[in-house]
DNA sequence: AATGCGAACTTAAACGTTTTCTTCTATATT
DNA sequence: AATATAGAAGAAAACGTTTAAGTTCGCATT
């Protein structure tokens, strides 16, 4: 059945301007619904939804008018309304925030997140962020927020792993991936933390150093990796690790690092290498020896982690292990999806992905 | 009126736990409604409604009742619902990408989404990327993006203004505002680019330089500013410009800003000072300029643009513009909601956000 | 001629809210 | 005692969809 009004360009024009006059309450545009295209097509909404959705019990001319008259009309989809209907937003929780309350600042989960979510809305799914806000009177806690805005799904990166909210968000019943950390129950995508370091000690051992020093950083699941993995592979090298090689500073705060780098070099044997909390410390330590009038490499070797690309800009090139956030995320973004879209064939998996030596030139051979 | 279960606590545990039976589907647990409430706390709907929107016209103790009864059974509000009932989404959609496709990863803007977000989060919206997946089958544009979800407004920063999708966006009728873009009949938060570029050269001319030289970025708007605002500095200032002093490189590209280098360094007169686009491209300079076997800023002094954090931690520390990302954030999210908020009273408007020189140490007094 | 069938379309209920009217009741005012 | 008033609650419609379950109707099959 076609439009009568679609034959002539002119009379369907006015037939919308008519409809348009309609819709303008004050002077304020209403949205355009499947109900005023199935009035203009004169069918019922029935028909308009299927023939938008790509139904097969509708007409192959009808729907093509439809979708023309849609078109014409500006008619946009109400998520609300789909969502409302069908129980499915297509939107992701993203929950992040860490302890610098570096959020979005933070490179690494920046890199994560902008991956997740090339990988997601290839998918068709959206993202929006889990409100971080605490201090608010109408406060949601994360759950709450989560299940108000009806997630899909949700990811879980860099936060506060002990905070009890964080605690309850698992516990739910939502779809979820965690990054970097692991949940009994949940599935969760980690960066090889075990093999970086150990690929990063031994490249450094193999340069010839037999003093080295790691600063871990603050402790957590990925702190805990990358030290007993520092500690495994010294033993299996054979590397005696005195106490006092050993210390503590911040993730990313080179004001740390710089300090402790300072307890390092005034030790009677001082370590030939050091290795940091991150590449963000890595130059806080830096800094500590220039200020002594030492030279990088020449007079002792630094190592970093994470592979932040401005490092690439600096001399020295840090030795450092690049973590592929990329596939970090997008292997998230994966992983919650099928999670969400076959919620009985997937089991809880731990993806592990492996990052890379970048040799950079702040390891002098010895 | 007082719910007899629930005087005994544990009265109101068994009816509740007999509405949970009710409420599961197979093995999956059902969202509680506002209509599971009424129902246990034996009233309508409506008053359940009221009662959780602290509406005036029910009871004190129903109220309480209900509020509690509504906690116990893990009510979570439908936003969908609330949405599609109230045509408020209190959703902002962000709309950002650049020519390279740094996105979140891109540094300033980071900064700048960071403190959108908190300040919008403060006030009660949460933040949705609109989609820029440009490949996908059922690929809306940025518009039909928006009006699917019904933002109840959109920010728009870093993106290719000359997109005709942009554009489309622009002259709907959703709240917007634009970050560093003038667009006419939109309200706009810009860096102060003309002052923060004045206030440079200005410390460069009073540090003695009199042969500055001009590496700017991609035309833009952003640049133009800049770049103008050089050449009037530099009039008031009665220096003269040779043409082969400004040279164009892409903006947080190194390899770029290195090649320029070289081609200023290799002039008769080269200048005394280089002001790159960014501090990442100043990063490249440098390396040029080191591998020469020049010394920043014995030799050669030079600036960058942004005040990217990190760079605090470098030998020699970058002067530099730092932008108030913080503030241009915050302040975007502020006119953005009051623009929702205040449709009638709020005219279009350009904020113009100061930054600050930060001298650092790489220009010689000379 | 009766039957069955598939294609094309409609009806109507449902999703979870908000909100405008009503209705009811108890108390205050004349 | 009659009436007005205010407080507390409910009924019902509406928001824009989807979808299961009809309803036509023309046509091929028996």
């Amino acid at each position: 059945m076609i439009c009568t009004y679609c034959s002539s360009a002119s009379g369907l024009g006015e037939l919308l301007n008519r409809v348009y006059a309609d819709l303008m309450v004050g002077d304020f545009a209403k949205m355009v619904s499947i109900k005023d295209v199935a009035g203009v097509c004169g069918v019922s909404i029935a028909t308009v939804s299927k023939a938008l959705n790509g139904h097969r019990d509708v007409g192959k001319e009808t729907s093509a008018h439809i979708r023309q008259v849609a078109k014409q009309m500006g008619y946009a989809p109400n998520s609300a309304a789909k969502t409302l209907k069908t129980n499915r937003t297509y939107n992701l929780g993203v929950l992040f925030s860490d302890e610098s309350q570096s959020g979005l600042t933070h490179d690494y989960f920046a890199h994560v997140l902008d991956s997740f979510k090339n990988a997601a809305e290839e998918r068709g799914y959206d993202i929006t962020f889990i409100n971080s806000c605490r201090n608010r009177s109408c406060r949601m806690s994360y759950l709450e927020h989560a299940r108000y805005r009806r997630f899909d799904g949700v990811v879980i990166a860099c936060v506060d792993f002990e905070d009890p909210e964080v605690g309850e968000l698992v516990r739910s019943d939502i779809p979820i991936v965690t990054i970097d950390h692991l949940f009994n129950n949940r599935s969760t995508i980690v960066s090889d933390n075990v093999k970086g370091m150990k690929d990063l000690v031994s490249y450094i051992y193999e340069m010839g150093h037999r003093k080295i020093a790691y600063i871990h950083g603050a402790d957590s699941a990925v702190t805990q990796s990358r030290l007993s993995s520092f500690y495994k592979t010294c033993e299996e090298l054979k590397l005696n690790v005195p106490a006092s090689y050993i210390r503590e500073a911040p993730y990313r705060n080179t004001q740390g690092a710089y300090t402790e780098t300072g307890h390092l070099l005034e030790l009677k044997k001082p370590p030939t290498c050091i290795i940091y909390p991150d590449d963000f410390a890595c130059f806080g330590g830096i800094a500590a020896i220039q200020a002594r009038g030492l030279k990088v490499p020449d007079d002792i070797s630094v190592a970093g982690y994470d592979g932040i690309g401005i490092a690439k800009n600096f001399e020295p090139k840090l030795a450092t292990v690049i973590q592929d956030t990329k596939r970090l995320g997008s292997e998230a973004a994966d992983k919650l999806i099928s999670l969400i879209e076959h919620p009985k064939t997937t089991i809880t998996e731990q993806i592990i992905v492996a990052g890379e030596v970048f040799q950079g030139n702040s390891v002098k051979q010895i």
